[in-house]
DNA sequence: GTCGAACGCGTTATAGTATTACATAACACC
DNA sequence: GGTGTTATGTAATACTATAACGCGTTCGAC
């Protein structure tokens, strides 16, 4: 049910137990492919993200850990997100001070955030054309682009046609 | 020497006199026709911000309002700088937890950041492909976008050229 | 002009987000 | 097993942002 490249399912209902199977699955990979070291905080704190599939604060993460017997202090699950986001198993959304897990198959993407005001859903576009104009105009400057945060708000489908 | 739809002026050298008074024109234009009430600490802060011409920090902004008699709590900071980007007189550019003034002349456009790791220096590109693919893009998936932050971090010209 | 509503400023207090610094423990490698 | 590196846990603190209240000013209706 979750598309790899435009995962708009947390717009509507859908089975969510495959997405968290895809998620891990490929945190697994990578342990075997590039030698990373998920350990358990860093494996629990993604299964929290993904089982979710929302937007989650750093302190929320942290209420977790700290109540499944992990430390209980805001290094601990900074350290963990930190540690995803870097591998690519995770995004950190500015706009709304929150990580979740990266639904797209995609290695090294920039992501892309459509977050809804009213629902606070946020879907993941990852092919998008946004990023890759970007990336075109910025080396037409001379600017070398390491990282991108793209992040609209506004309404999702659903919410639109259920507007007063 | 202030390009209005490509400000990439943070990146070089330039005499930022004529940029301060674009923008202030700017917005005394806007007291006529848009009715809006730009007060003492408002017009400080976008003169502040427009005089510097990089990022600052709500507090930065407040520990200037507050040596200039203004009031020394952070809401007074606050509030002036939500108006400003209310107006689109300013742009919070989130991966900094920072303020600009806005460069550009055009009304309620889309801003795109670059930021360089290196230098801090910041510029805005206004009439970016990037933000119009963004808005088709959502568009087609039925999400009706309200605002966006288009943000990219690396090297400017400058910083890669003098790189070791 | 003056009355009332709306707006803006200033303040106190507090909430929410993130990092530094240091000690201990686990791992990887020879 | 010794050693360098990486990861975890904790305490303390820094940084960013908002809520709530009172007072003064401005605006518009009359």
């Amino acid at each position: 049910m979750c598309d790899a490249m435009t995962d708009l399912s947390s717009f509507s209902d859908h089975d969510h137990s495959t997405c968290t199977g895809g998620i891990m699955a490929r945190a697994e990979e990578m342990v075997r492919t590039d030698g990373i070291r998920l350990t358990d905080v860093r494996r629990r704190v993604l299964e929290i993200l993904a089982e979710e599939h929302k937007a989650l604060g750093a302190y929320e993460i942290l209420e977790r850990l700290s109540a499944e017997g992990f430390g209980s202090q805001p290094p601990v699950a900074y350290r963990a997100l930190d540690f995803l986001v870097e591998k690519g198993l995770a995004h950190r959304i500015r706009r709304l001070n929150a990580f979740t897990a990266c639904t797209s198959g995609t290695r090294a993407h920039a992501p892309v955030f459509l977050i809804c005001d009213s629902c606070q859903a946020v879907a993941e576009l990852s092919g998008s054309d946004a990023a890759k104009s970007l990336r075109g105009e910025a080396q037409a400057q001379g600017f070398e682009i390491s990282r991108m945060n793209i992040e609209a708000v506004g309404l999702c489908p659903t919410c639109a046609d259920n507007r007063p």
